[in-house]
DNA sequence: TTGTAAGCGTTATCAC
DNA sequence: GTGATAACGCTTACAA
């Protein structure tokens, strides 16, 4: 499986092919050259298998054809599926991709872009949760879920109207005291969208509902205490909720079933993100699906445009409800 | 959040900390250098915000702190934690982690090594099924799960342990007529040593056991076929399943339900990789678990280590098995 | 349109 | 131990 081979060189391929070096470097950069010039190279470079050496050209040229992808981590599945579609979409433009996982931890993060840095990408695209952290100014920058300033493009989707969507279905479906449970970091971010904008939907149509906001560090123990604390006599004093995530969503499944609810008969539940499950693909919950291949491409495009001249400081794509078993539709 | 900076290179450190460039080189590489020279230079190099342009240094000595991990995708939860870990030991070592992935299409495989090769890593860590790959010589490569050759060192599981103790496990807790169901690709790999090991301890046990060993192509569809034929009455000729991976063993255990039966009462179930749920961390399935950061771990070591000469050509490191309700223990 | 030559930032080889 | 200097492989003016 293994193959000899002494890496050959652009003056390896212009001697084979009897031209100048430069004229070699022209083909392999598209520039004008005399067809049968053109040919001669291209052959002689496919005889001796040659390839070019992109640190050479990356020292030269700073274009290195790689891009960092910076996230918290890439064993949550709309972070994994997120990696995937942007290794893909970089692919399909015959970038390399970078991958750094931060664990969420800011100082790390910010070690991270220093070493992509150093690396000279043409570019990082992050999801990161330092509110200070510090870029390149000459390093093209794409930010998912986050709008650090107008100067840096954030990718997201439409989390307002995604949590709308969610207080409109509920309703539809016959919810009249709604809860939206959120659980996550401090950092503000575009996902904080969807509460605002499923608080919005239940005022604009007159229904009743409460909000429980918690931090990572929390837990889910404060859910639980509160959906049992409105159980009175075993009933709930709620019919509807919308969680912020789908992990959020199942864990508060699994907590409903075990204080004897029924999902959805008794209490419906919506999640967000759009997570499905490993082995048959179905979702975990009924959900707000992210179009993450959409934002992988999304976020592919804004970083390696040509013209950075005025880039949009926020694109939102737009989500869709999916049924997914935990609503009764 | 953005930060304005002309990129400083040796000379500038040299120049402010008035010594030659090569002094400055030396410090950057650990080489012998007088100590107040050494603290001057990085003093300045402090002061300058200084880092080596690691393309110069790739283009200079080909050594370029970056390895390149070749996964199919990075959606299955194995492969993704893979690639974590991974990405996290190479951290560790102050090295970056070039991801492809490649959709287990042999021939983009193919490609990827060949533009791995082009970016000039330091070396390639590989789980890939095309059998005929061919990987230059001069760019050192480990195998995950495929042992391609002697040449060509292969980190993973104690497969043929871990089909030995599902055996063991199953029958220990009762079971007398055991099932082994297999999908995968055609490409031969060390995870097939899963069912050898479980038929062997079955063999050495004296119980029953059958095999139902199917290609991806095929889908799940057989598998029902074959257990709703072997419930004649509604009551299993079999009461013990070993699943080659998780994915499948939920699959199963889905089918198992919908066709009446009471999964771990009526029949067991054991999977294998340890793959756990994305919510609450519990298992979907009693199951042989893999070690993927210890894996992960060895792939990196294995592929860094400075004396090449003599590499072990399989390193196997223990599984072990976890209940996950599955199974009656 | 083609060939020549000067660097890009580092590392490594020498004299000092 | 320290400091000039020649590569590494490529791009890009500029000259032919």
């Amino acid at each position: 499986m293994k193959v000899k081979s002494s890496t050959p060189t652009m003056k390896d391929v212009a001697r084979e092919a009897g031209v100048a070096l430069g004229t070699v470097s022209k083909v392999f950069n598209d520039l004008p050259v005399g067809e049968s010039y053109r040919l001669r190279v291209e052959q002689a470079a496919q005889k001796l298998g040659y390839q070019v050496n992109s640190y050479a050209r990356g020292l030269r040229s700073s274009k290195t054809g790689t891009v960092s992808l910076i996230l918290p981590n890439v064993t949550d599945p709309f972070f994994s599926f997120m990696a995937e579609n942007v290794c893909l979409a970089l692919s399909r433009r015959n970038y390399r991709m970078l991958l750094t996982v931060t664990g969420s931890n800011p100082s790390f993060e910010q070690q991270c872009i220093r070493m992509v840095e150093q690396n000279k990408v043409d570019g990082i695209i992050g999801l990161t949760y330092n509110p200070l952290l510090q870029v390149n100014d000459n390093t093209p920058f794409v930010s998912i879920d986050r709008n650090f300033s107008a100067a840096v493009p954030c990718v997201s989707s439409d989390n307002y109207a995604g949590g709308q969507v969610a207080a409109e279905k509920l309703i539809e479906l016959g919810c009249r005291r709604l809860l939206f449970f959120r659980i996550g970091s401090d950092v503000a971010g575009e996902a904080d969208k969807r509460g605002v904008g499923f608080q919005a939907a239940c005022d604009l149509r007159g229904v009743e509902h409460r909000s429980v906001v918690l931090n990572d560090r929390d837990g889910y123990g404060p859910f639980r205490e509160y959906l049992q604390e409105h159980m009175p006599g075993g009933t709930p004093d709620f019919d509807g909720i919308f969680c912020n995530t789908d992990r959020l969503a199942t864990a508060m499944i699994d907590i409903l079933r075990q204080l004897g609810q029924r999902v959805p008969e008794d209490v419906q539940v919506i999640g967000f993100d759009g997570i499905r499950h490993f082995g048959s693909g179905s979702l975990y919950c009924s959900t707000i699906a992210q179009p993450v291949p959409q934002l992988a491409e999304a976020c592919v495009d804004t970083l390696l445009r040509e013209d950075r001249s005025n880039l949009p400081s926020l694109i939102c794509l737009p989500v869709s409800y999916i049924p997914g078993g935990t609503t009764r539709d």
